[in-house]
DNA sequence: CATGAATGAGTCTTCATTCAT
DNA sequence: GATGAATGAAGACTCATTCAT
């Protein structure tokens, strides 16, 4: 319950901040403020703990992408999940670099699991682009390599983004939106973006991923 | 001589693969094939070992991009930032993945050494957006965040390349330049690329950096 | 509680018989009867240990030295600080020998903080010797020869002394007096020491010092 | 020959200054300016290293004590050992100190050859107490504690004597004999010394002694 | 519910020493 | 005569984990 939350968010910090292998047990104790023994009760081993971690962001941003990418014109399919990948790496860095980041320290069968579901999520923006292209709206020559290209660039923000830097998370997401629009190589200038499209998908994270999600 | 060598090319695989604290010095010690005392006998601590590999890499990588991108047009200095960039990580990946990922490994001091040769890596690419935008062949609204995602998005060249699949590298560079450049808002279609570009690319990276350069 | 003490009292053992840099920490847990994991269970560093006992001895061998030395008569201070020295290093040899001989052991802040504790000791005697020349009892030519000269001799009790010899700790005591008078230049013969004196330095080693102390 | 000495230099420097086992072989390495594969083509193992120097500085005081501690009356006896071993140890701090602190460093075999040597010589000394009672001359209840009290006492020289302080060397041990003959209970006030005794012993250290003998 | 106690296996690093060249 | 290479054993210390209470 109330411990129990602390210990996942304390994993989440530590994780993201220092990498599993840099995390011993005893820093999840001090940081979640229990002995490690006491960790013991509400977790089970430290890799299940970081397999959870990473299930359950996977999870929440295969759920948002499903609702935002799978319907409509290939534009705006791919302009909702910048926006739902970018908001959710401005807004929850510490989970998207661990599932970016952590996936070589779990084993072979978790390992397998995760990106099960990472791969799900790409096919969701892979499915938009090709598309786009399909429908002559993109211009690409390699649409698996755009994917990957846009996927790294926009995962980037987590890295990065400051809360109180200039760019507010929608505006971030804006500026990303472009960015992808241009390199998918859609003919014209952008046009200005639809601020309802940034409220919604950031409403989107927020509802999907209360702050305090560990 | 030889086995100093052996020693970097253990360590450059084993922190590429698994991490610095995925990695143990008796993994390193076996796959050097010696004994984790004769380790000792050619590298200072592991840290320092990391900083080395870390420093010679950033050191290549900056030296390459000087050559290739401070004269010249705009368009032209950020296609062959791109391509050095791209085929670099593309033919070197371990190089690229550790001082991708490892820099918090490090502890302060050394870091900062790390950090500084990349900011100045960095600097050269934003002097490039920065000038394309002033002569008005790039249209961006925040040409930082523009150089965050183009560098982002060539690095993860490094993550998922494979030599053996359907792309050289070259074809790879000349991918990664046109998303480059559509993404930075070069009006009209991108022409093809000249491949002698990707030649003397490829040629400066080879030549900085032997194959076997640990 | 217990196991605690058993580490305490196996370091000062294993210290005062090899040295610091002579014990191991096998050594220690072998001694102490657990594992070299549980030993730090119970212990910080190797060093903090050391100082601990260093610590803990010199502080109460400092309350015993303000308790008889501070008030009275020169001949009857000097009289009682050399009884509770000789005591002290006749029945706790371990903690004497640990706090003379391995203060070079100690990094420079602990070493400075023990050292701190050893000067303050010095000063009582210095001041009774000073004092005792000041009122023509003593004669001497430099007091702080005969300051240094006096600890030393009195400290040597810890190396040789044996509770199974011919001497018991107060007979030792009694003929180190005497000798410590003579040296100090009293005049006329020393007469025979009061009883009295020894059995009060005795308990009051003994009380402030309990032989499981550790 | 050149190198042999800067070895057995370097050893005295840094067993006096750290203990035989607070000093590895590197660190006598360097010290000696050799490669530690070097330093074996000068000394044997570690502990036989040790061994020589305790042996020689040993074997000079014992040979010292002998010219001047054998033959006359027991106040002069008792006035030229206190001379020359003060001497020795204000001028030779570095031998003398690792003989006095390091014995515990020896294995049985040759811990028994050093204390052989260091029981020759206390014999001397005792003999001249021994004397000096039957003679009359010295006052005491026990000779041996006296011994032992005398040569703690003395032997402390080595570890707090600086040159440059305000006491040269011969004015040091001209104390220490003043407190020296006290302590036996010699009466009547001690008076000056003969400042020719102090040359002799003096000369007599520096010639059995060469000031960089190792 | 919570934790102090316990540990085998591991961490990185240094030890004193040998030997081929 | 001198040394780079090599190492098994040991150095101090931490690891993730279990379990009795």
């Amino acid at each position: 319950m109330e411990a129990r939350h602390r210990v996942r968010a304390a994993a989440l910090e530590l994780f993201a901040e220092r990498g599993f292998h840099g995390t011993g047990i005893r820093d999840l104790a001090q940081r979640a403020g229990l002995s490690t023994a006491t960790l013991y009760h509400y977790m089970g081993t430290k890799e299940e703990l970081l397999a959870e971690i990473m299930r359950s962001s996977m999870d929440l941003l295969l759920q948002a992408a499903t609702r935002v990418g799978v319907q409509g014109a290939a534009v705006d399919r791919v302009t909702r999940l910048v926006h739902v990948h970018v908001l959710a790496h401005a807004a929850r860095p510490l989970h998207t670099r661990v599932v970016d980041d952590e996936l070589r320290a779990l084993s072979p069968p978790l390992r397998v699991e995760i990106i099960g579901l990472r791969d799900r999520y790409e096919r969701l923006w892979q499915a938009a682009i090709t598309d786009g292209v399909a429908d002559g709206v993109f211009h690409l020559r390699a649409s698996d390599v755009a994917r990957r290209a846009l996927l790294e660039m926009c995962s980037g923000v987590a890295r990065w983004y400051r809360p109180d830097g200039p760019l507010s998370v929608e505006q971030m997401a804006a500026r990303y939106t472009e960015l992808a629009l241009n390199l998918l190589g859609v003919a014209g200038p952008v046009p200005d973006l639809d601020t309802a499209i940034a409220r919604d998908a950031h409403r989107l994270v927020a509802e999907l991923w209360p702050e305090d999600a560990a």
